[in-house]
RNA sequence: GGGGUGGUAGCUCAGUUGGUUAGAGCGCCUGCCUGUCACGUAGGAGGUCGCGGGUUCGAGUCCCGUCCAUCCCGCCA
């Protein structure tokens, strides 16, 4: 069996020659007298022409069905002018077959190969059937665009000096961070590994080693809930470097996602990629990711109400730390009542009472809370919010993150609204790619009273902000950086602490981890950083996010090969599956039967 | 753990106010057809209406429960 061309390959001035073609049937025709097949490899489409006279040959060809795999001998013949197929790039040529081996039949389709009405098929069934439903160009292409866009990255990686370092993926269970996929230990009977939700502590040994360039294509686990966007095991560009500060950082993924979308789609990003910081994304667009294709930005009107009629906001002007906010959700004033109540919803979602609004129709404000507006704070709504007619207003009187929260999600649904009315449209070509800078170190944990490391307890502080750390530890910024593409997280990272003093007293005196656990899961990195830690710095890219964007696709199973349902199961393999009582014995490990429900 | 959407033929869907034998297109099977390229054409087979229970003379349709998929919230240092 040797294929002479491949399926894409055969032109005009090829006629004459004998070829030997081999792939799937995509389409049969058969008029009777001659037969038309389609062949399909991965590269393409060839028309092959079974003639009659030909003893069995043009029988079996008729007996051929959908997706069988095929090798056929025939000659290129060139078209006649009125039987060319412009749609195909070998349109212009067809084989004439001399023989025909069938290498495989293939039994019924459980559902149809067309790329346009398979896109249609119930995901469930597709993922069962997953290597069928690979076999169309469509998905073939996805695959294959992951393919490039790891190349691209590999090349800057490789170019930029960086090595690629493989770190275990069986680790330790460390539970301050997302939930973890156990995995027994039968040499060390009751002991678990847990597999690495990232390789940051290994990295971090490797900056310790001297390796000072470090990237990997990290394969990681998290036995969190799944989203449209994330899996339980997933692809980061793992990446850290030493003797930098943020601004190499910036520069480095900046010629990385360059190259990438260069390599990929052609496309020329301009870099560099503008910056915002965490304060300003939150106060303008409520949320630590913003997408800034559109507008409908957040704007504050606590000292317009400090004296207000109306209780509700006069009540969180004047109290510290709240805020009177709202969005112009412009030419969404006709939205149907379920679309508001779904609106409240959300609100409520984020802990709003209610979501009090404004519509502006026929000249009118409609709104149960105009009437304690005076004209003076109509006035300036009128102005700072440029209210024309079709505009709703939508407010929050919280305290500032939380308003922030509510409006963010409300201007994210109500741009989904206009989208959706044909009001607002976004180019798929736009990349309004974003630095997110200046993060909050620490956050406030209101159930555990004690503060949580908003990225993770490595962060560096920023250099500045650190004498605050023993007296405000919630006012220091973190060396941490996110890259924002379109409003989708693709990646965060920070600069580290190197310095195992600093370390410690994060650990112990800022997170007031208890000082036995910090050298039981910590110990060995505080010692090592005793070694000559170098100053180091990284980040990781959601390589399975980034691939989506290059597609154009919003839910990551699409650039997966083999993805995983919403309840963590491989339709085709059918994992995860039961094991012998043996295996379990071997393991020690009893299952026990959930307790009924109080 | 919570909310939304969906589940009717192999696939995509329709199915009115609860009413006779549940339909269409594609696919499949059997013919016819020598230039198609979504070939055409004639005929045919194919249904646990996700599952369980309830209301009713009567349930694809209404009610309760449940399973599955998906989107979202929580969660994802």
């Amino acid at each position: 069996m040797k294929r002479t061309h491949l399926c894409n390959a055969l032109r005009p001035a090829d006629a004459g020659k004998t070829v030997t073609l081999v792939g799937w049937v995509d389409t049969k025709r058969d008029l009777g007298g001659v037969t038309f097949v389609d062949l399909r490899d991965r590269e393409g489409i060839t028309q092959v022409v079974f003639r009659p006279g030909q003893g069995s040959l043009q029988e079996n060809a008729q007996r051929l069905k959908s997706e069988s795999v095929i090798e056929i001998t025939g000659t290129v013949t060139a078209r006649t002018a009125d039987t060319v197929n412009p749609k195909l790039a070998t349109g212009s040529i067809e084989v004439v077959a001399s023989h025909l081996t069938v290498h495989n039949h293939c039994q019924d389709l459980p559902f149809p190969m067309d790329d346009d009405k398979a896109d249609k098929v119930n995901e469930d069934l597709r993922l069962e059937y997953r290597y069928l439903d690979l076999r169309r160009p469509r998905n073939l292409g996805l695959l294959k665009l992951r393919h490039q866009a790891a190349r691209a990255i590999r090349a800057e990686m490789d170019q930029q000096g960086f090595i690629e370092v493989e770190t275990p993926t069986l680790f330790k269970s460390t539970p301050e961070g997302a939930r973890e996929f156990l995995v027994p230990s039968r040499l060390n009977p009751g002991e678990f590994y847990a597999l690495s939700q990232s390789p940051q502590q290994y990295k971090q040994m490797l900056m310790v080693a001297g390796v000072e360039r470090y990237y990997q294509m990290a394969r990681c686990y998290r036995d969190e809930d799944l989203r449209a966007d994330r899996q339980p095991e997933f692809t980061q560009v793992d990446i850290e470097m030493s003797f930098i500060d943020r601004e190499d950082m910036y520069a480095l993924i900046e010629g990385i996602l360059k190259r990438t979308w260069k390599e990929t789609l052609g496309v020329d990003l301009p870099t560099p990629f503008p910056r915002m910081a965490y304060q300003e994304a939150m106060n303008r667009f409520g949320i630590d990711k913003p997408d800034t294709r559109f507008g409908l930005e957040i704007q504050d009107f606590t000292a317009l109400f400090k004296n207000s009629a109306f209780k509700v906001f006069q009540t969180a002007a004047n109290t510290p730390g709240s805020v009177v906010r709202a969005i112009n959700a412009k030419g969404l004033a006709d939205l149907t009542q379920g679309e508001l109540t779904n609106l409240e919803t959300i609100a409520k979602s984020q802990g709003a009472k209610g979501l009090a609004f404004i519509k502006c129709e026929g000249g009118e404000w409609k709104s149960p809370i105009t009437k304690f507006f005076s004209p003076e704070e109509k006035a300036a709504l009128e102005k700072q919010l440029n209210i024309t007619d079709g505009d709703i207003i939508f407010f929050a009187a919280a305290p500032w993150e939380q308003a922030s929260n509510i409006l963010g999600r409300i201007r994210l649904e109500s741009a989904a609204l206009l989208k959706a009315k044909g009001r607002l449209s976004l180019p798929t070509d736009q990349y309004n790619f974003l630095w997110v800078i200046e993060f909050p170190l620490m956050l406030w944990d209101e159930e555990e009273k004690r503060y949580l490391s908003a990225h993770h307890p490595f962060t560096a502080p920023v250099v500045e902000d650190e004498p605050l750390l023993a007296t405000d530890p919630a006012k220091v910024r973190g060396q941490h950086y996110d890259i924002v593409l379109n409003g989708v997280e693709l990646g965060g990272g920070s600069i580290r602490i190197h310095n195992p003093v600093v370390q410690k007293r994060v650990f112990e005196d800022v997170l007031k981890i208890p000082q036995d656990i910090v050298e039981s899961r910590f110990g060995y990195m505080l010692k090592a950083f005793s070694y000559g830690a170098p100053p180091h710095g990284g980040i990781a890219l959601g390589f399975d996010r980034v691939v989506a964007m290059l597609a154009g696709r919003s839910s990551i199973r699409d650039i997966v090969a083999f993805p995983k349902t919403q309840r963590g199961q491989d339709l085709m393999a059918q994992t995860p599956g039961a094991v012998t009582p043996k295996q379990l014995r071997e393991l020690r490990i009893r299952t026990v039967e959930e307790e009924p429900k109080a």
